[in-house]
DNA sequence: CGTTGGGTTGATCCTCTTCAAACAGGGTGG
DNA sequence: CCACCCTGTTTGAAGAGGATCAACCCAACG
């Protein structure tokens, strides 16, 4: 009775809406539940693919903001322009995530996303993400979760930044990507990374230089093993304690 | 030397539900522009009011989360422990900002939040309102972008914690202070400072010892003036400069 | 080839931390 | 009222960790 909501199937090209919504989006749909008439609603909605060259831009500080976005494969880094022109990366990216939750409150993008390898990403409208929300709550709720994460994965970088040394935040960074690509079924211990020592260092807070001499560091300490962009993990627990360990001796 | 007292009192005409919603709810409700019947479904949820003494938990890391608190009146911290005991501040709180935000992924507090002054919070709990935003999309999309202005935050903090020297930290806290209390009705150049030195370098990732010294330069600079925890800004333009600049000229 | 962008490593400098001492203000109990 | 804490704060001196500056290496690529 109140709100009556159109169920928004008007877009009407819906062929790639079943891959799109059972594999791009499974940080928005999998772990939901959704029956085969929820899935093709949230498939109708995500119709837009989009493909991205390295070095391209997915969306730029200023722009109006109208799609959160979900990576379907490739490796993306935020950023931010300080006022100087220099600028500070805010978070990398990586397949099944959601791109853009920060531009929704002033419905203007804050920060630049740019592919750090190929890539494709899914456009999710954010209105109509919305809409269809009040159809199926429990898309609406996961999404809160998702947004609740981000909001969880922010606050520990806040505390990396805030009390850790270089070595303590490397450890960190190394084993939080390694979290992820394990999760997505990639070695734990045994990846490339995709973005550069400046890269790290400025979304560690630290110098390039500083990244350089830590990796040498937990290199000569036999933990890891690096040769440029290729990091091998060799004594994950040492790892592990290093992260959590200075800062409770220091 | 009352600077801190409410400047304009408009509410207690109104029985607590409607005083709650429009009041210590402004967060939630007041840009939203709800008709009578949908604020008093939102004030039917939010009953329940409580008071919180100086030093007092409105919740701990570890507990479940059932709801989202409104402050009413009052002034909270956010801290999370780290494993060796040590705890490091993740926010400053105050009237109108809603908290537990953080929460509702895990469906667990992952921070404890402890007043800072007597306090008032309203709880909200959460599976109402989200069943409520079903009813009232307008609010859902409020919500949302209370949930995206705390990623933006947390961003901000992030850069803050990243690429600023001491001094610009400081700058920056105080004109963010500055900035929530001005916008609450009171002096933006004069106010009490709710936290310890130590709690402020904790959450700026700062020494204690830096942060008086910082102080203390500030006033050198005849910037600002410092009495304990009262902080008189005298000379916004110039404190305004000492937070852009340096990491322009770094 | 030479060029270029990224990476490593060394030496020096600077900021912040650490340790230490002294101080101020607000209770409390005598 | 004072003496006596206790906590929070200020300030100084010494030390460590990163930043900065600079040289050099390496692999990719025209």
């Amino acid at each position: 009775m109140l709100h009556d909501s159109p169920p928004h199937n008007h877009l009407g090209v819906t062929q790639i809406r079943s891959s799109c919504a059972s594999c791009s989006l499974r940080e928005l749909c999998l772990p939901v539940g959704l029956n085969d008439h929820e899935i093709q609603l949230l498939g109708d909605i995500v119709s837009q693919k989009r493909k991205l060259y390295r070095g391209g831009y997915l969306y730029r500080s200023g722009l109006k903001f109208q799609s959160l976005f979900a990576i379907r494969r490739g490796f993306l880094k935020t950023c931010v322009l300080e006022e100087d022109g220099r600028q500070q990366v805010t978070g990398f990216h990586m397949t099944g995530e959601l791109l853009g939750l920060d531009a929704i409150s002033s419905e203007v993008h804050t920060c630049d996303a740019i592919a750090l390898e190929d890539s494709e990403v899914c456009e999710i409208p954010f209105t109509r993400l919305e809409d269809i929300s009040i159809i199926i709550p429990s898309l609406m709720r996961h999404f809160h979760k998702i947004m609740s994460r981000e909001i969880v994965r922010d606050q520990n970088v806040m505390l990396l930044l805030g009390s850790m040394k270089a070595e303590e935040r490397l450890a960190s960074f190394l084993l939080n990507l390694s979290r992820r690509f394990s999760i997505r079924g990639y070695s734990e211990s045994d990846f490339n990374l995709r973005m550069t020592r400046e890269e790290i260092g400025s979304y560690l807070g630290l110098k390039l230089e500083t990244v350089s001499r830590a990796f040498s560091k937990l290199q000569d300490e036999n933990i890891i093993s690096v040769k440029n962009k290729h990091i091998l993990i060799k004594d994950i627990t040492h790892l592990k304690l290093k992260m959590g360990n200075s800062s409770c001796i220091t």
